[in-house]
DNA sequence: ATTGCCTTTGCGGGAACATGCAAGGGTTTG
DNA sequence: CAAACCCTTGCATGTTCCCGCAAAGGCAAT
């Protein structure tokens, strides 16, 4: 099993709750940290010494500490670690639950696991840490589905994309044209990004812009 | 101290940790529960058995659970408990930081604690709990300050969330005025949302509708 | 009752959005 | 080469949104 886990979680009791659940497995070294930068510099620190964390279990959203922090979210400090110690396994424990979003983490960062925190994360955590400790992939079976469903999912090309992150930023259509064209992309014309609205509110099911980039965010794709 | 605590929430980890704290502050029989109506059930149940509940320590958002569950909401249980057992204590523990809801708990149900679920929390839940059993009120000291200058607050009121879901679920302006008119809603025509829509728009900077909803959701409001 | 203030509402005109239609240009196919 | 096709674009029309203005109602102070 695994010797040596750092968990970064800023919810004082769940941490604690994390942290009696791993010595019940008898991981002897649980160090748990409140901060992205102090996970990051508990690694670094772990790394120089010849001493690495052999695991990661970590939060996605951290509240905001207005101290100069670098890293605020989970997705950054992933991205950071796996600069410095790119073995290292990472499991995410988070409420988040949009598919899009944890696709990417997998596809970007090939985390080992994903928990999401609902009723049944206690078990979960478990698992996910035994599957991980055997070279598997862990997922919460209630996402497993929709993960694959998510696969063979509508194609977005990157105009898509940034058509609806222009939206989201408050760009009228007429704007994101001028943009189009600035950048020389195909199609830029007020009259094709109004055809490429058309598209994705179909895809999404939308009935308005604005019911089309909720839609975009809850799935995770901006 | 308490003798009979009854706990509500949904996340498997932090119920087990919460658990934990509380057995450390010698208090003989803590109860956790993952959803609302089983709390109400256990309450009623105690009361009729006339071994009541001394404290409910409950959290505000609970997943769906699509089972034909009557409460879904921490609020709603508060409501419900307020009505069989008036004089149970209850501390709210959640990740709410909106102040105007916050502020609404202590004012429409007496609550008597307020911990937010934060990196201070393990601490703030004893205090929570020792200053409700001697039946005084407890605030987290972060949100004490905010809690009294709740005036120039970024405020939002029910009506106002009501407006920005119904937005982001793709409803015409017009629709939505027809809405508030059908439930009765104060300033329900199509020119008073428009006016909710300006204060809004100002209150998240944003340029578009659109904009405006984005802006929401990454805040957390819907 | 009068005055003053605030909220709510309807109206009107202009801006932004939605969408069908057809012209122009490029590519593929026979 | 020409016919068929698709993609892009502009134009035109209707809808929806935006916002200033003023009338109407409620409420409090005098």
């Amino acid at each position: 099993m695994f010797k040596k886990v750092l968990v970064a979680e800023d919810h004082g009791l769940t941490g604690t709750g994390l942290k009696e659940r791993l010595s019940l497995l008898q991981i002897p070294e649980v160090t748990v940290v409140h901060y992205c930068d102090d996970a990051l510099l508990k690694s670094k620190g772990a790394v120089q010494q010849n001493q690495p964390f052999d695991l990661l279990i970590t939060d996605l959203s951290f509240k905001n500490s207005y101290k100069g922090r670098r890293l605020t979210t989970g997705e950054a400090l992933i991205a950071a670690l796996r600069e410095i110690q790119p073995s290292i396994k990472i499991i995410v424990y988070s409420v988040e639950h949009r598919v899009g979003k944890i696709k990417s983490l997998f596809d970007s960062y090939a985390i080992n696991g994903f928990v999401g925190k609902d009723r049944e994360d206690l078990n979960e955590i478990n698992k996910a840490i035994q599957e991980t400790f055997e070279g598997r992939q862990y997922i919460s079976p209630s996402l497993q589905q929709s993960l694959r469903s998510a696969e063979n999912q509508l194609e977005l090309d990157t105009y898509d994309i940034e058509v609806l992150r222009l939206l989201s930023k408050g760009f009228k259509q007429e704007e994101i044209a001028k943009k189009f064209q600035e950048k020389n992309y195909p199609a830029s014309s007020l009259r094709s990004i109004q055809d490429r609205l058309v598209k994705l509110k179909t895809i999404f099911e939308a009935k308005t812009p604005t019911h089309l980039v909720a839609q975009a965010m809850e799935r995770g794709f901006i």
